[in-house]
DNA sequence: AAACATGTCAACCGCTCCGAG
DNA sequence: CCTCGGAGCGGTTGACATGTT
């Protein structure tokens, strides 16, 4: 029978979103929190679809993100994310904090894949690229070990680190910091966006114990909004 | 300075997942 | 159960930026 698109094309715009368009997703999604994506467009005045005005907040937007480029401890995060879980971007986003699946699968593309690669290491597999008999081989990742599967694992990770290029430390697990998201308003609802306080710091801060100050510089226009 | 090559990343496409009926 | 439709995810594209010749 074959799905319907997402919206009907007719008559949308499509490519790089403007600051006016940005406006109108933001200060609709404050006002209103985030409902039915499909609506949104509609109701913020915007000739986009619902799929693209959801990819441009939870990419761009949201103001608990941060920009930039990956910190030496995210990266490590990434990588041993990633030899337990694959691909799977928004797991792995959801670890680190401020960062978007979208943006943390470009870094892997553009970075981390050449960086394991210098460094010998596949970075599908996580094993060394040669044959070579290596003491940093990990045993494979299973296909099954995917979310909810990767309790008990033996697993062996690289990093980046240049003291410890390859660990093959059998792990009982591998620890990660529990690094849930944040319990933002805009997860909830943005009921109660009234008493948010977008101009100071406790908000970003107290959420994530990280610095948004960058952010809020960069794309100042943006925040003028809050 | 111009042309070309390479890198980066925002955004799109199409698929799967999952909840509602 | 099954079907439908919306949301979300991952792969890919393409425009722009930057580096190299």
């Amino acid at each position: 029978m074959g799905r319907q698109p997402c919206c009907d094309k007719v008559g949308l715009k499509k490519g790089p979103w403007t600051a006016e368009e940005d406006k109108k997703l933001i200060t609709f999604i404050l006002t209103n929190g985030q409902c039915c994506w499909r609506a949104v467009p509609k109701l913020a005045g915007l000739l986009r679809c619902g799929k693209s005005c959801r990819l441009r907040w939870t990419n761009y937007l949201r103001p608990d993100l941060k920009r930039g480029l990956l910190s030496d401890d995210e990266e490590q995060m990434v990588i041993e994310l990633h030899s337990q879980l694959g691909n799977r971007w928004s797991k792995i986003a959801s670890h680190l904090p401020g960062r978007t699946d979208n943006e943390i699968k470009n870094h892997w593309n553009t970075h981390i894949k050449k960086k394991l690669r210098k460094m010998g290491i596949d970075p599908l597999t996580h094993k060394p690229l040669h044959e070579e008999p290596c003491l940093h081989s990990s045993p494979k990742v299973p296909a099954e070990r995917v979310e909810g599967k990767n309790t008990t694992s033996t697993s062996a990770t690289c990093s980046l680190s240049p003291s410890s290029s390859c660990s093959s430390e059998k792990t009982e697990e591998i620890q990660l910091p529990r690094m849930e998201w944040p319990e933002s308003a805009y997860l909830y609802g943005l009921d109660d966006l009234d008493g948010w306080d977008f101009t100071s710091d406790h908000l970003l801060l107290d959420s994530f114990g990280q610095c948004q100050r960058a952010a809020l510089d960069q794309e100042s226009w943006k925040f003028e909004l809050f």
